[in-house]
DNA sequence: CATATATTTGCGTGTTTGTGCATGATTAGA
DNA sequence: TCTAATCATGCACAAACACGCAAATATATG
């Protein structure tokens, strides 16, 4: 959305690398010329910023170009397979309170789906989410009634983005909110680089009555450059967490803490 | 060195490399020689890629390709592989024609999700979808921009339903609809029971310049109750069916049959 | 306002990387 | 064994790259 260009003002090197960062997210994957050419500068100077960029470690190079950090190849599978045990305590710790009749609206991750896949099958309930992996084992709930929310998907997130996609949520009110990718800080936090997506979380838990937080020991007191919403804002954190000093603190913000 | 140099987008060694790796772990093992062709490149960069993977200790080499390196134990991908090498044919021969930088608006079904798989990783694709396992499949690809439509997700096809994912659809122009659900008769047909999709694929079929169909012998001269459109919608029918008798009347309606 | 300093940019130079082709070596299969 | 396919190695070329330098621009300071 900020892509604007006007023609010949020349941006400056900040604000050249914040568009194309963005690009690259986007996209995943941007080539040096045909950047030069959208910019209308040589191909140094978008060498330079790519150089900058990578030092920073926001983005990873190759040869004519530059591409995400975590490619989309290497995958979602992968890192399901990361921590796979305390994911599924977390997803089963956090699953075993939800009432029959619920309508959940669940964000993407690997943590989320492990949840998702802990609804007892005995419960009728309303799945709402964007991710299309939590949409897959969604269905494979007998009872559960599946809404995906449409848009262009984030090669990462494997889940829709964009203004549609949080103007469907916007319409919407359900019971519980399920977040599984936030860092945890003070507040809720993301990186800066996947702005779109923390704009569409905080629309998700304006929509809930109630906001479940499922992460895992190394979510907690990663702080990130964009707070989605202050901690109090969640209603129960599911984590395998054992850091006192960071549970406490959080408790005292009166968040209901369970750890599994 | 002149001649056409590809127009094609080429991939960088790490990115090839990484689909390699999905490829071959999804298939078990990949040949040389084919890798080549998909990838647009000679067999040496093939060759040299087997090799970083290898020497990754991430694939195990054999001559004319490469294999998985530890092969799961029965995979339920496996058995679906076993059982339909026909839709596999099918669908590597309709994306053999796709061009570069095309717009193809795909419906649900196992054997699009075979056409999605094949689409040479060397083009630049859009891809349009109700189906949350073409979705998946489509975000594989390593340069596909992958959009979902929205909606109420059907169990039995694991795709969006409902008046706003025809609505979105409508709003659509696309190059190609691929389809690979309906049944032939005197036209595609659907069961009545899920006539909420018919109008799906109607819109589909009119948003589009060409419609693709895939269809596996069993569909052909299967005749059912709800027609969604008349044989000659479709451009191009890609089958493993030998019944001449019915794929002569289909080519006398002006289709261009292609059988696997 | 004028001058000094810093930043940014484009271009030239030499270096690195990726690729394809040629030439032998190696292997699978008959 | 023999034969054809596959592979490794060396080489050449083009594209992409890093580095240094000078001109242009922006910013700061007296």
């Amino acid at each position: 959305m900020t892509a604007d260009r006007k023609e010949l003002a020349a941006l400056s090197p900040e604000e050249r690398q914040a568009v194309i960062l963005e690009k690259v997210n986007a996209a995943g994957r941007v080539l040096a010329a045909g950047l030069a050419q959208e910019f209308g500068v040589s191909e140094d100077s978008i060498r330079r910023d790519l150089r900058d960029l990578s030092d920073a470690g926001l983005v990873q190079r190759f040869h004519g170009g530059a591409a995400r950090l975590v490619t989309p190849a290497l995958d979602f599978h992968r890192r399901e397979a990361l921590h796979a045990e305390e994911k599924q305590s977390i997803g089963r710790a956090a699953a075993a309170p939800i009432p029959d009749g619920a309508t959940l609206l669940v964000d993407s991750s690997t943590t989320v789906v492990r949840f998702v896949r802990a609804l007892s099958p005995a419960l009728s309930l309303r799945i709402i989410t964007t991710a299309v992996d939590v949409a897959a084992a969604a269905l494979d709930h007998p009872l559960a009634e599946v809404v995906m929310l449409g848009g262009r998907l984030g090669r990462l997130t494997r889940s829709a983005t964009g203004a549609g996609a949080i103007d469907a949520i916007r319409a919407l009110r359900v019971d519980y909110c399920v977040l599984g990718t936030c860092g945890i800080d003070h507040g809720l936090t993301l990186r800066a680089d996947d702005f779109e997506d923390a704009h569409l979380k905080s629309a998700m838990i304006r929509a809930a009555n109630k906001t479940l937080l499922l992460a895992t020991a190394d979510k907690l007191g990663q702080a990130a450059t964009y707070e989605v919403a202050p901690i109090a804002a969640v209603s129960a954190l599911f984590t395998s967490s054992r850091d006192t000093a960071i549970l406490k603190a959080i408790r005292e913000a009166g968040v209901d803490v369970e750890t599994v």
